[in-house]
RNA sequence: GGACGCAUAGCUCAGUUGGUUAGAGCACUACCUUGACAUGGUAGGGGUCACAGGUUCGAGUCCUGUUGUGUCCA
């Protein structure tokens, strides 16, 4: 699309512009990764997200952090995939489908297995894609060619797999055991399933009393109905208040069982009363208590979370109803001591969000340790995987550590059913805890196992669990590459993967369950670098979620503002270590400050290429070609030395994973240095009548900006395809796209801190120039005059090369650059006073250099003799020159006074040429202000400047601005850069007071640090101990600001 | 109770191995509709770096403690 220039209109319109490349990068397969193409493999599987779930400011942040990784090693030239898809969220779906079959009024079970799945699939196909689809307008370069789910063929291949060989192995086993159960969707969840809550309960005291004599003991419970369940009572063997009773019995009130008391290391004789009731079948430490002291395990409660004929009269009882009548008939029988309030930490069900209950219960568990202990071997030995930010790497290993079996089977139907045939014709066609079972990759294998052990006779029902989704997520790294088939192209080349991108809340799920997984299947860490991002909090650093529906939509702020602008904000306010970040929203208006000026910077972005792309001449950055490196005027090299410099500081950023230092480097560079100088600086080249450097100015500018849009591709993917297919005329029918440019690579011998140091001057002193004007309260569209002094041949060298910048950008009509000091016979440093040796010195060199700049420009090959004659003839011009000055009124009496070396200087530079004898009319009168601090005496004709091509009538002469007859004129405000004097000549009536309160003010600033580094540097231990480096830097500093002060204290005499 | 963070401008946050005058964005003030951009430009005001000690020639930065605050685990 060469779209022509008028259309483009100046302001950014993210719409259009976003949904065309999203569908242009899907059509043409642009992020279609090939195994067979050449480059190091760079490797993401997106952490699926829940089948059930809409997109998030969570997925919306991870998914641009991953973006940016991935779009830059594409561009980098890895051989890059970032592997799309979801999970079956078995839990989730479950949920769902249960609240439509209960809004019908049906169960899943009147339903029957085979229509609920049918169900399930049908929802999976009409609801299943949103998430995928919201993910498609974040503009994410992933591969959808290879989008996988955790259910399907491969996936659940995979899954048989394992399962097989773990069980094979002995790393699976079926058991009773006590777990957490959701009464909610009746099934058995994990440990990371559960979410504790700190809730206002009770903490209710009973008395138990001894089955001999009248004594009781007094235990405290926060579920009381538990009670029911007792077997025992316990104490810590070391506590003297029960020694003796250790051995005893109690009889349990209203169950009136006879239990032991019992001694146990794990009771805090602190808590409570140091008493405490022991109920194996409800509670974790009482279930090992129980299995320590041989217990009877009582389980008192339903599936459905009711208590069960074991509860005696509170059968049937929902056990909060139960809970109720248990304490109520206590405290009727003299059994309730007292009820205390008392916050403590309750499970919920982090899907069913509902108390958990410690069930008994068969279940499937996969045996922890051996997996673990080689993930750890993997983190102790190898460092793998490496987190970033590292100190995630102990909290991981904390989690390993402490893993425990992992139960993962649930009571559901959606998901993978578990491989294992139970022979029910051994258990009266029922499958209980005892029936034998065969686990197979299919039914005909189990039935072949089977019939070898149980005869041809023998009765097969499969489980009728499913596991726990976890479990094929964990093998998604390989998996979805090919995984159980070791020989597949993708497997082969993509793993293991480069980086798991996620949040620290699921560093348990998600690392470790792929460590352990993949460390057992594949021998190897499914990632090299797992990268910790934080939360995105709301405006009020509160953490989003679902419960407290604070969560702020990414779609609309992409409606608002623009994906691009959302990415960016996002991407930028990360920090290095793994940081929340926080996203400022105005609930009211849907709309956010700082989206806000990402989406500025979009417009900056598209409103500085479209300048570049008027200027061009309808010229694509190769049909300009790269500009000649011996016409690059200073500001080209200064601006190629940043781009450069940025270039290298954003590699080494995103390589270290600092994308939002990245992210805030390609900000200041694009809206600092390309925008607020260079373009600024090119604008009088482009329109002005030089063809040589208005060429290079668009040759550079092309350049910068291609260069620049490359940088930016992987962090604001949208706007630089848009912009890259217009300044590059490429066609969208090409298939070509900026997403695979190669990404810019640092030229050193382009960067240049020297070069950057000197611009810097320049730069400072545009900005005091300016300053300065607004001080005096000068009008933006008046030209002025200004003069800079400075005794420092260096600075004086700069600021000449630098001198149609500072007058174009500070509206300078006309500037003298002279190395005369503001007010030599009263220096307070007289030796740092230029001898008129060192005088004649610095002509000569600035006269060379200028010399040399002055043929550099015009191209003209420089002979050595060329060279001797024109100096020659200008000191031919200076001899007759001294002629010319006596015509000039006061010139000759200033000349003397501020010396003969000076003199020459500025007879080259003021008098050689008839323009500038005449621009120098208009200086005279503000050199004797200087000098002489009066300008009534010298009456001027006010003449034209005739700089540059501009009409003349427009341009004000500065006797224009500065009436020479007036008394209120002679005053001229003075500024410092470096050791830089800056003056104005001030017009008109000035606030004397507002001036010496702002001179003033610097100064105070000046002294104190003048004081500072004088401390410092007569401080023996400081120069003495201090790096030479660092004393000398001070020294410096100290001079410069001496220097600085010397000139402010100079003009605030005066003023 | 244990672990890990955080505390810097009105707000949100940067600040690299200790080293000149602590930075940015937003907000605020003044001026400017200048031929890319008012979603803009120029300039400006605004900070005892939570507090108290210590190490050091030198501490926003390192150490100890205190206070406040957040997260995870139990």
């Amino acid at each position: 699309m060469t779209a022509t220039l008028p259309t483009l209109s100046s302001q950014y319109d993210p719409t259009t512009t976003e949904s065309k490349w999203q569908k242009f990068w899907e059509d043409k397969q642009v992020f279609k990764a090939d195994p067979n193409k050449p480059g190091d493999p760079y490797c993401i599987v997106i952490p699926p997200p829940n089948v059930t779930g809409s997109l998030h400011m969570g997925h919306a942040f991870e998914s641009s952090l991953i973006d940016v990784l991935v779009r830059y090693h594409r561009m980098v030239g890895d051989n890059t995939l970032w592997l799309p898809g979801t999970d079956h969220a078995s839990i989730g779906v479950s949920t769902i489908l249960e609240k439509q079959l209960n809004a019908e009024g049906k169960t899943r079970f009147e339903l029957g297995r085979d229509a609920y799945l049918e169900r399930a699939w049908q929802w999976k196909a009409e609801s299943g894609g949103t998430i995928s689809n919201q993910l498609r307008r974040l503009g994410v370069s992933v591969d959808w060619s290879r989008e996988r789910f955790t259910m399907d063929e491969g996936l659940s291949n995979a899954v048989l797999e394992a399962f097989n060989k773990l069980y094979t192995e002995g790393l699976i086993y079926r058991g009773k055991y006590l777990v957490n159960w959701c009464p909610a969707s009746q099934s058995a969840v994990s440990d990371l399933e559960v979410e504790n809550q700190e809730v206002d309960g009770h903490l209710w005291h009973f008395r138990y009393p001894l089955a001999q004599g009248n004594e009781f003991v007094e235990v405290a419970t926060t579920r009381p109905e538990t009670m029911l369940g007792d077997t025992a009572v316990a104490v810590n063997p070391n506590d003297d208040r029960y020694k003796h009773l250790i051995g005893q019995t109690l009889i349990l009130p209203l169950m009136q069982r006879e239990i032991p008391i019992i001694a146990d290391e794990a009771v805090d004789p602190s808590f409570g009363t140091g008493c405490v009731k022991v109920t194996p079948a409800h509670d974790p430490n009482d279930f090992e208590m129980g299995m320590r002291h041989h217990l009877d395990f009582i389980s008192i409660m339903n599936k459905d979370g009711s208590l069960n004929e074991k509860a005696g009269e509170f059968e049937g009882q929902d056990r909060f109803v139960a809970r109720k009548n248990v304490v109520k008939k206590m405290e009727e029988e003299g059994f309730l001591v007292k009820i205390e309030g008392y916050r403590h930490t309750v499970p919920y069900s982090d899907r069913g969000k509902v108390p958990i209950e410690p069930l008994i219960s068969t279940q499937w568990f996969v045996k922890i340790a051996p997996l673990s202990s080689r993930a750890l071997s993997a983190l102790d030995d190898q460092s793998a995987p490496q987190f970033v930010p590292d100190r995630w790497a102990k909290v991981y290993r904390d989690w390993l550590v402490n893993l425990k079996d992992w139960c993962i089977s649930r009571q559901l139907w959606w998901g993978h059913q578990i491989p294992a045939w139970y022979a029910v014709s051994e258990t009266q066609g029922e499958i209980t805890d005892t029936t034998p079972f065969v686990v197979a990759r299919s039914e005909a294998e189990a039935r072949k196992g089977a019939i070898a052990m149980f005869g041809e006779g023998v009765q097969l029902q499969q489980d009728p669990d499913v596991l726990d989704t976890w479990f094929s997520s964990g093998l998604w790294p390989f998996s979805t590459l090919g995984w159980s088939d070791e020989t597949a192209a993708d497997f082969q080349r993509y793993y293991p993967t480069a980086t798991l991108v996620t949040g620290f809340d699921i560093i348990f799920f998600w690392v470790a369950r792929m460590t352990l997984m993949a460390g057992h299947f594949t021998g190897q860490m499914p990632f090299k670098d797992v990268y910790i991002h934080g939360l995105v909090r709301d405006e009020n650093n509160k953490k989003m979620s679902k419960s407290s529906n604070n969560g702020i939509d990414p779609l609309i702020l992409i409606d608002k503002y623009g994906t691009d602008a959302l990415r960016y904000t996002l991407v930028r306010e990360v920090t290095g270590a793994g940081q929340d970040i926080r996203l400022a929203y105005d609930r009211k208006t849907d709309e956010s400050e700082s989206v806000e000026a990402a989406r500025n910077f979009t417009n900056k972005i598209w409103n500085a290429s479209r300048f570049v792309l008027m200027n061009l001449d309808g010229k694509s950055p190769k049909q300009l070609g790269d500009p000649d490196a011996d016409k690059l005027e200073l500001s080209d090299r200064w601006i190629l030395s940043r781009f450069h410099q940025v270039t290298r500081d954003i590699r080494g950023a995103i390589d270290q994973y600092g994308l939002g230092e990245a992210a805030k480097l390609l900000y200041e560079f694009f809206w600092g240095d390309l925008c607020d100088w260079y373009i600024e600086l090119a604008k009088s080249r482009l329109q002005g009548n030089n063809p040589t450097s208005r060429l290079t100015a668009q040759q550079t500018l092309a350049h910068v900006l291609e260069g620049t849009l490359k940088l930016m591709h992987p962090f604001m993917p949208h706007i630089t395809e848009e912009i890259w297919h217009t300044l590059t005329q490429t066609s969208e029918a090409s298939g070509d796209s900026l997403a695979v440019q190669p990404f810019p690579s640092p030229n050193a011998a382009l960067i240049d801190a020297n070069l950057e140091q000197q611009f810097g001057l320049i730069i400072d002193t545009i900005r005091t120039i300016r300053n300065l004007r607004a001080e005096a309260d000068i009008k933006p569209g008046v030209k002025i005059v200004a003069n800079l002094q400075t005794e420092s041949d260096r600075e004086r060298q700069i600021l000449a090369a630098g001198q149609s910048y500072i007058q174009s950008l500070a509206k300078v009509e006309h500037l003298t650059i002279s190395a005369q000091t503001d007010a030599p016979t009263f220096s307070a440093n007289p030796s740092t006073k230029a001898t008129p040796l060192e005088d004649a010195k610095s002509v000569l060199g600035t006269a060379l250099d200028a010399t040399g700049n002055f043929l550099a420009k015009h191209q003209k090959p420089i002979l050595s003799v060329g060279l001797i004659v024109f100096i020659l003839i200008a000191l031919k011009v200076f001899a007759s020159v001294l002629t010319a000055v006596h015509e000039i009124p006061l010139l000759a009496p200033v000349l003397e006074i501020i010396g003969i070396g000076y003199s020459g200087w500025f007879s080259y530079h003021r008098l050689l040429r008839t323009r500038d004898r005449q621009r120098l009319y208009g200086q005279i009168q503000q050199f004797t202000v200087e000098v002489i601090g009066e300008a009534h005496t010298l009456e001027v004709t006010p003449v034209l400047g005739q700089e540059g091509s501009h009409a003349p009538e427009e341009q004000r002469s500065p006797t224009q601005t500065q009436p020479a007859n007036s008394q209120t004129n002679s005053q001229t405000i003075v500024g410092v850069v470096g050791t830089v004097q800056v003056a104005i000549p001030l017009a008109g009536l000035v606030d004397l007071d507002a001036l010496r309160a702002k001179t003033e003010k610097d100064l105070k600033k000046l002294d104190a640090e003048i004081q500072a580094l004088g401390g410092r540097l007569s401080n023996p231990k400081f120069v003495d101990k201090a790096p030479a480096e660092v004393v000398q830097s001070a020294r410096n500093a100290l001079a410069e600001a001496e220097t600085q002060a010397e000139i402010l204290r100079s003009k605030l005499g005066r003023l």
